[in-house]
DNA sequence: CAATGAATGTTGAAATTTGCACAATGGAAC
DNA sequence: GTTCCATTGTGCAAATTTCAACATTCATTG
């Protein structure tokens, strides 16, 4: 069965008994009709109708393939109902992923679009590695870093990431509070293990404590929150997270260069999907809130 | 869902995950079945596939087209089956009609050629309206009178109905036999109520014996035959048909002239299935054991 | 019984689809 | 990093399909 064309134009012809019927149903001219019908029972080796003048009879293989032709109608008929209607509104699945340390702020968005969305499936990957758009893997993400520029992504600002020196108060009980930044050659810091993060803040702080001093090292920004709050060291946290736990100490004024940007990135084919952008605007109005 | 082709084309390049390989599945170049997804796409405004430079990937309409094609191509498949197979071997229906008069030689070899091909079912059409074969109402007939000559069907020679002319024993007892055909004046006679019938044996009683001495006219066959046994009158019946009975004597030696012939006649879209075939050989063989 | 109308069937011209050649892209292996 | 390979994407000619117009057939109807 090489040709699907065929069979519709064969169950059309089925249905009506007439080879004009089903052309004007079909939208074709009736030679095309029976030229499909010739060539699809040649195919097959099969009469699907007997011809005569007053229309065409099918056969019992051409009942049959009237009863399988008609299902086949249906259920494509459903299909696109399904599709169309994945379409306009947000239902099925919505996949987003984004950097494991964004979780705080993302879950709760993603948990209260779900609850508006009652009809979606949410999924939200974090990882070790990359999440890929363009494999479909993932409908949103949400990226750090400097613009990614990928040809089939679409790229948007979403916030930017403010980050602060913080410790915790036990520490600064026991080892005091830098004043300036002279004196960090005398505290202890905590930092991630990723000597080649590109990060702003930890490229700053690598260049600005002698690396000895940073004493902690993990590769999970929990931990390094965790070590924070437990008084290893001074570490950098993004303010928000900070602002949760009263026991943090910021140690010095935050400096704009230690700020990243975060980047909403859609693959091109699903950008313009209701879904996506229903997620996206609802996204960044809830964003709002994450700053004062 | 205008083009199943191009659903079909869908399909396959949601299974592939490419484009080079659906085109080579499909027997198709490479651009067509970018196009054909370009097509059906821009049709329903809905994107199937993410595009990337390892292959597509399907999105969810995608992956919920893969499902309905794929169950789709199970059904064409087997529905493919269904037909050659009904091509090939004697299945499902056939659908023989004749005169009604032609009954006990006709049923006889239905009812042994069902017994051959246990997964057929019979249909043998008598009525006094013609069954015809152009609209599929039946696939073989076995007609009387001259060859028919309609473009569609497909004629050829049965065999000659050989016919006598019969009255009972009763009869003979009371009126006495007839020894020449200017005898039959004073004799009674049994024939069909139609003045126009075409059998020539018909005919030739018209034309010898004088209309009042028909005092016995019916319609059907099969009251003639029982007005002859109960001594009606002289009447026409089938040699064969007369041979069952030995209550009967035939008047005078037949004449060929009163012969008929009978065809057997398919519509010429079934005539070379292997269904008709078989049970053309098959009547014809019977039939041998019909005359001496 | 002739006229009518609705259907099939056939032919050449037009439109669409397809195939081919080549370019461009991106990932993987070395 | 460079090369290789599989893949997608595109312009143009060729092949195929489709359309339009006619001829034909056959049942119906007045």
């Amino acid at each position: 069965m090489d040709n699907w064309d065929e069979v519709r134009t064969a169950y059309q012809v089925a249905r009506m008994g007439t080879v004009s019927g089903a052309a004007e149903i079909l939208g074709v001219h009736h030679a095309t009709v029976i030229r499909h019908i010739d060539a699809i029972e040649a195919r097959l080796g099969i009469k699907l109708f007997q011809r005569h003048a007053r229309g065409y009879t099918p056969t019992e293989a051409g009942e049959d393939l009237l009863r399988v032709a008609q299902a086949t109608e249906d259920q494509f008929n459903q299909l696109v109902g399904r599709m169309k209607g994945r379409g306009d509104d947000v239902s099925g699945e919505l996949v987003v992923t984004s950097l494991s340390s964004l979780a705080p702020l993302v879950v709760p968005v993603l948990s209260e679009f779900q609850r508006v969305h009652p009809d979606l499936i949410v999924r939200y990957l974090t990882g070790d590695r990359l999440f890929r758009l363009e494999y479909g893997e993932a409908h949103v993400a949400i990226r750090a870093g400097s613009a990614p520029d990928q040809p089939d992504n679409v790229v948007q600002p979403f916030i930017t990431q403010e980050v602060g020196l913080y410790a915790s108060r036990d520490y600064i009980d026991r080892y005091g509070k830098p004043s300036t930044i002279e004196d960090f050659a005398n505290h202890y810091f905590v930092s991630t293990d990723d000597e080649n993060s590109r990060a702003p803040f930890s490229r700053w702080l690598r260049q600005t404590v002698p690396v000895e001093r940073i004493t902690f090292r993990c590769t999970n920004n929990f931990c390094i929150r965790e070590a924070v709050l437990s008084g290893a060291g001074i570490g950098f946290m993004a303010r928000w997270e900070a602002a949760r736990d009263p026991s943090l100490v910021e140690v010095i004024e935050p400096m704009p260069e230690w700020f990243g940007n975060l980047w909403l990135v859609t693959h091109v084919d699903l950008h313009r999907t209701t879904k996506v952008q229903a997620f996206l605007t609802f996204l960044k109005e809830q964003s709002k809130s994450w700053l004062p």
